[in-house]
DNA sequence: ATATAATGTGAAATAGATTTCAAAAACAGG
DNA sequence: CCTGTTTTTGAAATCTATTTCACATTATAT
């Protein structure tokens, strides 16, 4: 069932059948019968014939890094929300956490495959960038603040420059911090930098320097944590980079038979359900995942209208959830 | 830059390129020749107007209920992990918990827009069943067993008949069960009944009534505890449907003053993070959401090579984690 | 050396839409 | 009724690959 079959149906010509569906000149006689032959047919034009001829998918790819992740998935949700209500189909490229793959995925979306890319970023290289300057197709990037680029981010810095700020107003003398890789512009460099300069302008910069690197997960928040506690001795408060990393913490410190709050108060980030049900239940900086992802499609959509306007920056906010382990 | 270009570069055909790009009939300087062209222009054939031609795409429609759940998005990271390497993509269908959706997005994939779709379920109605006997392109259901059609599911009986046989052989004798709606047949009907079958075959049939149905949310599963309790009176355990039910039961439980497990023990399924950082830790049935979802796309690639053969099922089994809300 | 088989090649048809272009039809104004 | 617009219409070109077919070249067997 092709357009041609339709338009013999129809006793119309194959153009007129797709000026029907491209609402172009029609006589509503024929747009009446091309309607009803297609509506007894069930015809739907195919869409790789559409896009071979028009040069546009109505397809979005999106590249991340892992989809069972609580952050990325709550992206994907956002994305996807927008996305289907405008038509748009979602292309999906999990790099499983390999930056090389990123580039590869983001190489193969530069045809005609897809007519524009969402990237959820972690590390970005020299040849990232080079990328998305050659890319033909209009890119937004959600998570990491990229100049030049259109990108939607949280405020990675206020965020952690607040709730350290909170923890040293509540009478915290020596702190630690558990950050994330700094490749990561976001989650480790932006994050460390607010929480030192936090403490600089306390007054307390001699704390600065406890701090450790772990991955995202809760299993290297526990390690780090102890690595933490047993370099400098005892802490009043650990401010961790991510909710998975403060939970491990957490689990570290109860271990030890520590009371938080009382002997050490720990805070974490996302807003995930985790900081909810431990005991104590965790403070935690939520951020707006699910937001950030439908802006970064309505950024792309806006790109795809109007492809030479400037790229353009979201800086998203943040809450500061305040729940037992740092009262 | 189309395999025209390509092939008045290199001096051969466009058919020469095309046989070069699918391994057909070629002299190895031919080869040569068009190997170096690509490589210099790097060119690559435009998917579209191949799939036009050889109608396959070498794209599967997941389609899902909601992308941002832990199985769901445990089960796409598996299908994920199969499909790359085999060189597919997935174009994602998020119906945000609504079945009709379901239903226009099977029916959208079934013209050629993918080779094949996998189907994360939920309810399965009688237009669900019409949909995939009418679909012309294969189809494997994860989740939920559906005779006749392909698929992949944990075994939801046994798993619940098991724990609640654990807590009977603990000791337990007025139980009471937090399951999900009905129209889901897996964790809907399937949990129900094994916990009521487990309870006729001990000998506590008087206690198979004391059950209620809640959303998967943590705050209908306190909810839930709370209508159990207040209706029956104490009890000794309660085996929830869901992980996440489990935590709101857990919640109102400790609100009571309840200890748990001396007082009252408690199951979940699923597996989830939220299981070994409550405390207590809650005992929970563990599914395997990332194997399910590899091996519903090993199936659907095997229908794809084989669309004869005769529709497989594929039962998975579960692992019983004991935590510390049984013991 | 000849018949037969195997291998290599390009021209042309094909997949299913959209879009351009020129012509036909309808309409208005004189 | 004729001329000039405006509105409709369909034939044909186009998008980019794959595949069939017929032919040309080798290689192998007799």
């Amino acid at each position: 069932m092709n357009i041609a079959d339709i338009a013999k149906l129809a006793g119309v010509s194959p153009s007129a059948v797709s000026r029907y569906l491209n609402q172009g000149y029609l006589s509503q006689e024929k747009k009446e019968a091309i309607r009803k032959v297609i509506e007894e047919t069930g015809y739907r034009p195919l869409a790789q014939a559409q896009a071979l001829r028009t040069r546009r998918t109505k397809t979005i790819g999106v590249v991340l890094p892992k989809i069972d992740s609580f952050s990325v998935s709550s992206v994907m949700a956002g994305i996807d929300s927008v996305l289907e209500q405008r038509g748009f189909q979602i292309l999906l490229a999990d790099t499983h956490n390999d930056p090389l793959k990123e580039l590869d995925y983001l190489d193969s979306f530069d045809d005609q495959r897809v007519d524009g890319v969402i990237l959820i970023g972690t590390v970005f290289t020299a040849r990232h960038i080079a990328m998305l300057k050659k890319s033909r197709v209009p890119v937004v990037v959600v998570g990491q603040q990229l100049p030049g680029a259109s990108c939607v981010y949280h405020d990675d810095y206020h965020a952690f420059y607040d709730i350290t700020t909170l923890l040293v107003a509540k009478g915290c003398r020596t702190l630690g911090f558990i950050g994330a890789l700094p490749q990561d512009k976001a989650a480790g460099q932006e994050r460390s930098r607010a929480y030192c300069d936090a403490l600089r302008d306390a007054g307390l910069e001699d704390q600065a320097g406890h701090t450790a690197v772990a991955g995202f997960s809760a299993s290297s928040g526990r390690e780090k944590a102890q690595e933490l506690l047993e370099t400098y001795g005892p802490l009043d408060a650990l401010v961790c980079a991510t909710d998975s990393m403060a939970v491990g913490a957490l689990q570290y410190l109860k271990s030890l038979g520590l009371r938080v709050p009382e002997d050490i108060r720990l805070t974490g980030q996302g807003g995930s359900d985790l900081c909810g049900v431990t005991t104590p239940t965790i403070t935690t900086i939520r951020y707006f995942y699910e937001d950030s992802g439908a802006n970064a499609a309505v950024l792309l959509l806006e790109r795809l209208e109007h492809p030479d306007a400037p790229a353009k920056e979201i800086k998203l906010g943040y809450q500061i959830v305040e729940n037992e382990s740092s009262r």
